[in-house]
DNA sequence: CCCACTTCTTGAACACGTTCAACTCTTCCT
DNA sequence: AGGAAGAGTTGAACGTGTTCAAGAAGTGGG
């Protein structure tokens, strides 16, 4: 069957197939929330579900693909928590700091299964690596949200690095987010310490950028990290 | 058997049992070069050096206690291949690019392995993790190189800065690295790129420090970085 | 209605890392 | 020498992610 909508995309809703997709997914989801990634087996998700084993790899080509899901689920709710923020907050700084922090809260519950996560998106062959052509919707998705951050503020830079600063932002972002993975400390107090701190700190470096002698500085670095995008 | 010797260090080299413990370690690491870490067993291992599954156990807690041995390996072949550069050269950008480059010669065999190498060191739990405790030897073994490399050098730095850098050049290339993990042009050219662009950068964006307006946000740097630190 | 064809589903089988109770070998005290 | 305590060694067994040949269910043309 193929049932094909007025917008072009495949009918996913009720098709049999797509049914039996989305129930393993959020099958999957719920295991791996309440009993974490590691000890939820293939077989317990698909006796749950009710299907067999195979019939988990018939639709997700692995584990691994299962959790892809999952992190796409945290990036959506973050881009969703993060808007109120975007509409009324104008200052750079607060801005900055209300969507970092924002991450750290939509990410909470997932904190131990983030070492699984955080683990498996390192390897470069992963799907889930941040770097990987497969994460590319996601990524873009996550630096439209710093471009937001950026074009909505007050911030008064030069052209070209504010055309490169959503990027640079995002690479923060990971730094937090590797920081974060670590984090034992309770309440990730330690991580909340690290954006309070590191956000206002951004802001100075960015008003350094108008001094002539760092002006050619920053442009080496912005040339730099162009030549390493792609 | 417990033999002591003059130095009070066990002499592993006669007891039986570090003979073994040696020899599935030299095993293991010959079959991770031949045919790659994923592709060797354990049982492979086993088999080739002769002795039971359940022995190796024994003396390796896993795998990935194997890879810890291989990657030590690594290290110790960096600070050997690296002592020609810090005799000789003492300027700074050739004397950093020198030992960054090294690094690329000495590991471009394992490239393929470092995925997974990559892999594993990215998960916290994990003993391979750069920031965890039992990796800290090595870790500070790689920041001792850092520190020869800006105390032998020309590099006129305010002296808390200087005390603080070589932690940040490691941290450089921890960059470095991850670039080149997922860096798949024809021999690592990208990364070498990388490297000669970076470091004469960093050289730069030092000298920078000596302005006034920039030393204070250098200062926050310093102290946001030693915040989270432990 | 029947037949080919695709889509979907099954569960046994595989290979792997890891564990463990049992066994053998070594050391060393009496 | 005897023997107990420890060190070293074994391989079958377990649980895991993943594969695959086989079959069931749905689809559409004649």
């Amino acid at each position: 069957m193929e049932v094909i909508t007025l917008t072009g995309v495949t009918d996913s809703a009720t098709a049999k197939g797509e049914q039996t997709r989305e129930l393993i997914l959020s099958t999957a989801l719920r295991l791996f929330r309440e009993q974490g990634y590691g000890k939820t087996t293939m077989r317990a998700i698909a006796n749950e579900a009710g299907v067999s084993v195979g019939n988990a790899y018939y639709y997700y080509g692995s584990k691994d693909h299962l959790m892809q899901a999952y992190y796409d689920l945290l990036q959506d709710q973050h881009r969703e928590a993060v808007e109120p923020i975007l509409a009324t907050e104008k200052a750079f700084v607060p801005r900055l700091a209300g969507v970092l922090r924002t991450w750290l809260d939509v990410s909470a519950p997932y904190h131990e299964f983030a070492g699984t996560l955080f683990k498996t998106a390192a390897d470069p062959r992963s799907p889930l690596s941040p770097f990987s052509e497969e994460s590319r919707p996601a990524r873009d998705a996550s630096v439209e949200v710093f471009r937001r951050v950026v074009d909505g503020s007050d911030l008064k830079l030069a052209a070209d690095l504010k055309a490169e600063l959503p990027e640079l932002l995002w690479l923060l972002q990971m730094g937090v987010v590797l920081f974060w993975v670590h984090d034992q400390s309770e309440d990730v107090r330690r991580s909340r310490a690290l954006i309070d701190r590191a956000v206002p700190l951004v802001d100075r470096l960015l008003r350094l950028t108008r001094i002539p002698g760092v002006r050619g500085v920053t442009n080496d670095i912005v040339g730099l990290i162009n030549s390493i995008k792609p």
